[in-house]
DNA sequence: AAACACTGGTGTTAATAATGAACCGATGCG
DNA sequence: CGCATCGGTTCATTATTAACACCAGTGTTT
């Protein structure tokens, strides 16, 4: 089926731990023919989205995402925003803070500032978040587009951990929950051992479109700490919104 | 033909004057058929590569181009390592200096600081630097690749400016001299009234991967301000291949 | 209000472009 | 030396893609 949509699928492969692969590895990974994979890879190097190691014949993202990055920022400076309100965040919460926005059908992490203590949540740059697995994922299908949080609830839901929500069953409710607390919590559910608070960003249309979390180690995790977290969580959520010229719904409030 | 390369040269028509496009309009810039940039647009906003405003139906460049250039910045920190060179470079030469790598068959804008004079060189973000028409693109030429630079020199060469040079006649020697110099000035060939001055940025493997680069206008352009130029680019362009891991060749040298 | 020129988007069929198995030469390893 | 893997190429088959016409909605002009 839609051959642009499988080829771009090919650079979900790159990851901070992974970011280069050979041509073989991308075929097993992704399932499709070596030859086709060349093609694809041909097809996106000629316009710079991903290139080739001279030496190793490897290949990576290219240097034309950079480019793509830097005009999206012109227009629309998303990171430029994001970034001193996830550093306040951060800081006065002493934890790892994060932001995300849809990409596809998932969200993509697009900012991160990390905690200054030893013990911290270290954010991998890039990761992509699965909306039933992680707190941004269920923040933001709450206040999501009805028709994107229908069909969120309605896909598949891979495993990640054995905290994850698999059915619908266990993962609407806490959809439901965030929808009348404003926020979503998910323990483990992404990595073990990590707790993630989260609180929606808004578009013009007054649906979400992306997410503030901040993560911090589940050892961490008290009443206490929650409703500290929450108190810097709430207005770093409004600046975002308002800073990416977003609209906040009149009904929106974020309480435990 | 090749339906993918198609599909993402689509996105080099959002500039940053441009960046929203309506599906009628890029089907007639692309001069494809809007059933068809529609299916493309969709099989791309599936990856994030793309997004559709919700009201206005226009489409942008999406948020899941972030997510892949801080994938890319966290493995090659590439614009980490040049931004801060380029300060430098603006700063001793008081004008715009801006960096580019290769990006498909051209070089893509990936840096930039400018000038804080008044009369200063503007750089677009993320604009697509022609091989033929801009200093960096003669400098970069020159210590391609030996394939590469011949499929720059036989490819077809647009007319940008009265001063761009359309032929291979006109486009060798410039190359020629650029290779015996070590670095290219090209003025007005790109934009009226604005001159550059590149040198390369070498890869790993000792073969020009991008470059580095001054603009200045054109009425400021003397024989003292081009070797004033030249005393701050050599440097600039040495730590830039360095800081990338480049390889510079033994016999490589910038010289009047 | 009527005619017009746009817009974004949707089917349906002909033709084209993608596919994948087999194959090649090179490299690496026990 | 033999086996496995690598990146890459070729080519017949087929399934995907592309274009045409068409639809509904919007705003302008007459």
């Amino acid at each position: 089926m839609r051959t642009v949509e499988k080829a771009l699928k090919l650079l979900n492969f790159f990851t901070e731990q992974q970011p280069e692969h050979g041509l073989s590895n991308l075929a097993r990974l992704s399932g499709i023919d070596k030859a086709t994979v060349l093609r694809m890879l041909g097809d996106m190097e000629a316009t710079g989205l991903v290139e080739q190691d001279t030496r190793s014949r490897k290949w990576r993202l290219g240097a034309g995402i950079l480019r793509l990055a830097r005009l999206r920022e012109a227009a629309f400076p998303v990171t430029r925003v994001l970034t001193p309100i996830l550093e306040r965040l951060a800081t006065e919460t002493g934890e790892t803070a994060h932001a995300s926005l849809l990409s596809g059908r998932e969200l993509g992490s697009v900012a991160a500032v990390e905690s200054t203590r030893s013990n911290r949540v270290i954010m991998e740059a890039g990761h992509i978040l699965p909306l039933h697995a992680t707190a941004s994922g269920v923040a933001f299908t709450a206040f999501a587009n009805p028709e994107i949080r229908e069909r969120a609830l309605a896909g598949d839901l891979p495993q990640v951990t054995p905290a994850t929500p698999t059915t619908r069953e266990t993962f609407e409710p806490l959809v439901r929950e965030a929808m009348t607390k404003g926020y979503a919590l998910s323990d483990q559910a992404f990595e073990a051992e990590v707790t993630g608070i989260a609180a929606p960003i808004f578009g013009p249309d007054g649906f979400a479109c992306g997410a503030i979390s901040v993560a911090t180690p589940s050892s961490r995790m008290t009443a206490d700490h929650v409703s500290s977290i929450l108190s810097a969580l709430a207005p770093a959520a409004r600046l975002a919104t308002l800073g990416l010229g977003g609209h906040i719904p009149s009904h929106h409030k974020i309480a435990a």
